[in-house]
DNA sequence: GTGAAAGCGCTAACAC
DNA sequence: GTGTTAGCGCTTTCAC
């Protein structure tokens, strides 16, 4: 496959009979141009069909117009709409995504950040996998001038920007919820130990408790990862329990549809003997049925502040770094109707 | 932000007192240079962290080792699950991809396409808005001399190389399976009209009428969106004829979900009353209650096989032409169960 | 307000 | 097998 000619700055010139400084600087909007001369060259521009290169403007400026970002998946409602809210800003601001899935594996996390060509990418918009302790390869990148953006799962050691929903307020309005609905003894499903906002739901998750004077009991708190499958392997142990909670509270709607499809097949009926609560808000808790009561996060949201954060990092010289919260909210349904 | 300073192969050259030239044939592993400079050329670079800069490498190439994927949505199922499939590759053979979302908006698929820096990417894989009827924008960039291949939503009056599920078969299969289990007059509730895939599977589902000797009911066709509400719009449309059908093919799982819908709130018994079929295998099948059966699309095979394409169209001057149709194969689950 | 020219980091003739 | 050098398309001093 060959690459052809395109048209450059340079035939503009030639086409205008003047300098490529003149044009590259018509072009740009650089406030030393004649407004005669800027308009004649924008209208050849148009005309001739001019594309920039941005290999070459990225050579010049040292910079790519390229955002990395580096995510568990895509393939899940609330990973997936993050991005389409990063790109909408990306787009609108004349940057790039670049994609980098690590499949949740922390060593495939590491080989792609050991690898990039940072001089490609003027900065990186990371989610961690769940099972990331270190982060010794991110911290090394901020040091070496390339602005960071975590989201969602960010790390507590890490001096960066961070955008995050409000776990800890979501999770003590989803205790609440349940409460006021006549259940009284609610378990949690949680995430893996260690990553932030599964700490962050669970600290939610026992100021409600402790706010309506419920006991805490360490058998009605389970610690596993964020599938479907692990929310059925936390029901099943929690059924196991001699004294059996009458409600779930879940870390994720993937875990909490995981525990109603045990559920079901026991045939304990949701909301009347076994009240169940998710969080996202993933599509699937309102097909489901009975539909499942969650707390919505406001993906979109997160994906378009924290592509505004970044863009912000790396234009402005020593911008500030900011901790972002936006706040989610309660969707009542019938998984969590005891009558 | 300051960009700072990278290593670059001048670096290296000056370190090992050797030209730029060799440092740059070691590196690309040109094989006109002596084992053991290349060697030292190698522990140089791994040990002063040299990191190719892209932009100068795309500049001096004409290439940009970046593939751009122009498609509706990300937040399906599908889309994702080939996205994951075309970043999987993309990323093992050193490629990265960049996303330009269209919101399956015609108008924003034409500012994307025009607005497009060329000179920024080796090649584009492409799955069109459901209204698009016209494909100059395209025409005019594979004459232009980019690589393009198109995948699930193709355009057939283009010629490029394009990969597809067999969405004929796929269709036959599903009115197949139906009549096997009993029902008898089947309904499709199909995609927009001018869609190939849409026209496709329409074929397939007439082509199992036809080979079961079951007559065509203009009437059980319905074409509208792809959506959720409109499946139950179309299931409403169905409900409210004379004569109706036992039975519904839904051009996908989405559409089947609402008619699903429609039939739970007015207590048809799905299965016994009127048999659901959808396509894709969503995850949500597997979720709703009764459990949706379905033809499974290949959606990660589809992505992959679309970017090994691409990347072949790039890398080989003249490569032919080729269309990929991957099998479909049936899920089998309670919504096609009569008794 | 505009032009000449150097240079961003790399590749690819072309010489030797 | 290695070095020299021009040049990819653009930005940016520095003159004028």
């Amino acid at each position: 496959m060959l690459k052809h000619h395109f048209v450059t700055i340079k035939d503009i010139a030639k086409t205008l009979d003047i300098s490529v400084a003149t044009v590259s600087r018509a072009l740009r909007n650089t406030f030393d141009v004649n407004q005669e001369t800027r308009e004649k060259v924008l209208e050849a521009a148009a005309q001739m069909n001019y594309r920039p290169n941005y290999n070459a403007i990225g050579l010049a400026k040292g910079r790519s117009h390229n955002i990395g970002i580096i995510i568990p998946f895509i393939t899940n409602y609330y990973f997936s709409t993050v991005i389409t809210g990063i790109q909408e800003v990306a787009f609108s601001k004349g940057y790039n995504i670049i994609l980098f899935v690590t499949n949740d594996s922390p060593e495939r996390e590491l080989s792609i950040i050991q690898n990039l060509s940072i001089s490609n990418l003027d900065g990186l918009l990371v989610t961690t996998t769940s099972a990331s302790d270190s982060c010794g390869h991110f911290q090394k990148i901020i040091n070496e001038g390339t602005p960071v953006v975590f989201f969602d799962r960010v790390h507590t050691k890490i001096k960066t920007s961070k955008v995050m929903q409000d776990d800890f307020y979501g999770s003590l309005e989803a205790v609440q919820h349940l409460v006021e609905n006549g259940y009284k003894k609610i378990a949690h499903i949680a995430g893996p130990k260690g990553l932030i906002f599964t700490e962050r739901r669970l600290q939610g998750y026992l100021a409600g408790l402790q706010k309506h004077g419920l006991p805490v009991r360490e058998e009605w708190i389970i610690h596993s990862g964020f599938s479907q499958e692990c929310g059925r392997a936390d029901m099943l142990q929690l059924l196991n329990l001699d004294e059996k909670p009458d409600a779930i509270f879940a870390v994720n709607d993937g875990k909490a549809i995981g525990a109603m499809l045990v559920l079901k097949e026991n045939k304990i009926a949701i909301g009347k003997e076994m009240g169940v609560m998710g969080f996202t808000n993933d599509p699937m808790s309102a097909i489901i049925s009975p539909s499942l009561t969650t707390i919505a996060e406001p993906a979109l949201e997160i994906g378009k502040r924290s592509c505004e954060l970044l863009i912000k990092h790396i234009t402005k010289k020593n911008f500030i770094l900011e901790e972002v919260i936006i706040p989610c909210r309660i969707i009542v349904r019938e998984s969590t109707k005891i009558s």
